[in-house]
DNA sequence: GTGAAAGCGCTAACAC
DNA sequence: GTGTTAGCGCTTTCAC
């Protein structure tokens, strides 16, 4: 058996190719290739003996020049700065998800907050990655520009500019309804507390409630924090809650700050939740319906989110020429208890507030 | 101009070949290749023209090529079940940003705890991907054989059996210091809170925690969740923490259910903590310092959890033949508020006690 | 230091 | 339906 002997003694194991598999199989090389490549014709007989053969040898397609032939790979990058954060954390978990369910490979790249993304994005290039996902942070011009220029479709998250695709969310609708809540239990001082990070979601955030707040005709105050964490949102509470301000309600541009509002405004200050403060948040995290919390939140659903994702991309590969594609997503607001009541009888258990209509997509 | 025209009207943007930088260039092909190949030799002049010519025309190495050529890719594959879980999250963050600061490309495959992970681990074969880290689960014996047969490495994470590199925690230490800090505060009757996952590491707390119980002549209750997250813990609270059994003491075997148990004991029991019941967790995820819990934990550093990682790896690259690597990572305790002073005048604010030595690594 | 030529493993176009 | 052939973009001998 000198033909297909097993124990080489050159023991080092390695990948074993086509060419091996045609070998042993007794076939050419192309029925191989046939057999793998889906939509092409191979006879159950030759089938069936290639796919033994291969399963002895332990056979595996090399993807590398299937895409080198292809001039793409099935790679799908997703870059995101600070994916520990439990809502970036969500959205990267069910992207992946999702992009592996539908035969995709996806590439983590992970950014610092300050960094332009572009050497990261290169090596997307390198790899002829089918497309980048931005899932946070603003992709510079440059970055966009390097896509653009070798023909990779790029898809933000949570952008307004005009320029490449992107999936969105109605932020002013949702700082609307904050500010009619607020307005609609009686309030006359109410705070809004962000970041210094200046994202286009959080900018819009806070602009539509600063201008609702004073359209409707009652005082806000805005609090910025270095950074949209946890210890953000208790630093932003430490300066916001002076007794003389006497702030009624808040609203938070993200449930990680509103958590870390909570917790300042009730062990620091001994304040109760929502008899003296009213706390209203935006993501809908894991941690905002615990029960130390059962924050009053906008829910931002990741699932659907990687949906519309999913669905840019797949219109975007089959018409590379398509004008932009904009997907707007709703953010029903959930009613938990961080919000005081406007009458006895009201507002308790867990309601849903549908705030935003559906502007695409209707599936499932 | 009928050579370099940038206006070309077939609009379609394409990636660039290192042919048509040669051409550019007025130099060869493999003078293109040089340049980007590190440690290659060409001359200044050459060089330059080169770059130039590169830049000019937005040329990208194909790292497809380049694997195909070496048989094998920058990729490397993290594997890994529930990975919106606050420490998971954290892993997958820290080891991303390690393994692209070193050159590497991780690629994110989400799996159910159920999947035994095979079809996803063939992507990374099929991409010639450098390694495969396991973040979770007991990668299964099929799986195992497959990456050695193809001479792919395989690290794990978390596990203790032999086999695959890994890197691993003494759960052991960790769980007789909670028996100890129990018994020391006059405790005849503690619980542990736990899930039905079965992974090594929680088993290992599980029993070692029960036989030091049992050592110290302690009554132990165990209660099992059917997963181990924040809704495990309370449930399990619901059942471990009732009136007549009078635990004192609870050990949960991860943060994610530690909190749940408080919020219940909390909320729904009207306990104090760490008056009328301590608790200790693992991991120290970010919401155990939270305010709303302090939970004291035991710290389980996903930073050098990486670096070890990258460190196996490294070692594992340049010696296939080595016996299996294991490296074992300290878990220092985090004294926070959950657990009762034994005696006035000690046990605030934050103390760490280091319970384990460290078996190997001590750079930087 | 440079260019020519071979070949990595694969798919697709082409004959039969 | 099958085998033969060419070629994807790259690195690496090999001459010079």
């Amino acid at each position: 058996m000198r033909d297909g002997n097993e124990n080489d003694p050159t023991d080092l194991p390695r990948y074993i190719s086509a060419h091996e598999v045609a070998e042993r199989a007794g076939v050419s090389r192309s029925a191989v290739s046939r057999t793998f490549t889906h939509g092409a014709s191979v006879s159950p007989a030759t089938r069936e003996k290639v796919l033994r053969a291969a399963e002895e040898l332990g056979y595996q397609v090399n993807d590398l020049a299937r895409g080198l032939l292809a001039n793409r790979s099935q790679l799908v990058g997703m870059i995101a700065s600070d994916p520990e954060t439990p809502f970036r954390a969500l959205q990267i978990s069910t992207l992946s998800r999702l992009l592996i369910e539908n035969g995709r490979v996806p590439v983590l790249i992970t950014t610092d907050r300050s960094e332009t993304g572009q050497a990261s994005h290169e090596t997307l290039l390198r790899y002829r990655a089918q497309a980048t996902i931005v899932l946070s942070g603003m992709p510079s011009k440059a970055f966009i520009d390097l896509a653009q220029r070798n023909g990779q479709p790029l898809i933000a998250v949570g952008r307004s500019e005009e320029g490449p695709d992107h999936v969105r969310v109605n932020n002013a609708l949702a700082a609307q309804t904050v500010v009619q809540i607020f307005a609609a239990r009686g309030m006359a001082r109410i705070g809004l507390v962000t970041s210094a990070v200046g994202s286009p979601n959080l900018v819009e955030r806070e602009r539509a409630y600063v201008d609702a707040a004073r359209n409707a005709g009652l005082e806000v105050v805005v609090e910025r924090a270095e950074r949209t964490d946890y210890e953000g949102g208790t630093l932003a509470a430490s300066l916001l809650l002076s007794p003389q301000r006497r702030i009624e309600g808040v609203f938070c541009v993200n449930d990680l700050m509103a958590l870390g509002v909570m917790d300042y405004a009730r062990n620091m200050l001994g304040l109760a939740i929502p008899a003296d403060l009213s706390v209203i948040g935006f993501d809908d995290i894991p941690q905002a319906s615990w029960g130390a919390y059962r924050l009053t939140t906008f829910q931002q659903s990741a699932e659907r989110q990687a949906r519309e994702i999913l669905r840019i991309l797949d219109r975007r590969l089959s018409d590379p020429h398509a004008p932009p594609i904009i997907s707007e997503l709703d953010v029903p607001l959930i009613m938990r208890d961080t919000v005081r009541s406007p009458k006895p009888g009201k507002g308790k258990g867990e309601q849903t507030f549908t705030t935003a209509r559906t502007t695409e997509g209707t599936e499932k």
